[in-house]
DNA sequence: TCTAGTCTTGAACAGATGTTCAATCTCAAC
DNA sequence: GTTGAGATTGAACATCTGTTCAAGACTAGA
């Protein structure tokens, strides 16, 4: 029931929610206790899509695992523009609200480390520290991935970035 | 008397920016006649801030030009979190406007013709497309910096970044 | 000093929005 | 069939927000 009509700003009025998900105003405040309950569980939901990218089946090779982590934050169905633009608009909310910039601050980490473990188990002679700081490095290209691609990113662009943050995934 | 007060979300209204500049409620309606070409002359005015980056006196060698306007982005002027939670704001802002997003495109187009330039005349050698291609990955990973500054990307990390976007920009 | 033009003010209005609440509906357990 | 707890509804309320406007303040030229 959550998560979608986020066409707007915070233009997200509860009527709107309300009219998106085909119940009544009362509804919503009966399930979500505030407007910011509602916002808050949207924003764990995202949070926990971005993670669940680095936390992948067990059943393949370390290897392939992490390659598999790099591409898919490229998939087309992710690298959408309704996606992209709910989570910008998440982080923008995310900078004028202490509240959810922890919940956010936790997230970016987790999902940090989660990438720097598929480095780990990828390339075994790393030292953690050595993977922690390739994993900031490509961190930094994936969001410029993201945000770059609501601005009309072309995919040859993406490609060459995808392979940037392959090749130091795997550097020597 | 612009751009300040944007702590909040779109939380920015007529009565918050008049308190925040001093003056009477009826001004800020005098002097923007909408609550949008206000929030237009804020976003136009960062993006010609932007601009302004890949534009600087001639007179130093075309070289040192191109290093310099790399080295900018990341300037702790800049990236610091206010500006950058403003710039984010005007993001997710574009997002939900078509007026405003017109606004961006054409802000953005105009960044990364200028840093295509700017290789151009360091590498003259380089053909314009690949001047451009290089521009546009350089890009991706400016606004990965940003995006990532908000975060708290640690500055081992922006040190990096930068260097690689050195990299592509001088390579052979 | 008078005047005309611009700047500045804050009250007033209409509409939107978050929240509350009494009333009604649903449906499983007895 | 009755009961009772939870689900669902929409009207009502208080507050906030964009916009308008009549009135006053300021300034420079005659």
């Amino acid at each position: 029931m959550v998560l979608l009509s986020k066409h707007g700003i915070s233009g997200v009025n509860m009527r709107a929610v309300a009219r998106e998900a085909g119940v009544a105003l009362g509804l919503v405040n009966y399930y979500y206790q505030d407007k910011m309950s509602l916002i808050r569980a949207a924003l764990k939901r995202v949070d926990e899509d971005d993670i669940a990218l680095v936390k992948p089946d067990a059943a393949t090779p370390p290897r392939e695992r992490l390659l598999e982590a790099l591409r898919r934050v490229a998939d087309p169905d992710l690298l959408t523009t309704p996606y992209l633009a709910l989570r910008l608009q998440l982080w923008a909310l995310a900078q004028a609200n202490e509240d959810f910039a922890a919940i956010n601050d936790e997230a970016f980490e987790r999902y940090v480390d989660g990438l720097a473990a598929l480095i780990g188990s990828a390339k075994p002679d790393l030292s953690p520290k050595e993977c922690r700081k390739r994993a900031d490095d490509i961190v930094v290209i994936q969001n410029g991935m993201w945000l770059t691609a609501l601005l009309g990113l072309n995919r040859a662009s993406t490609e060459r970035s995808i392979r940037r943050t392959e090749e130091i995934a795997l550097a020597p």
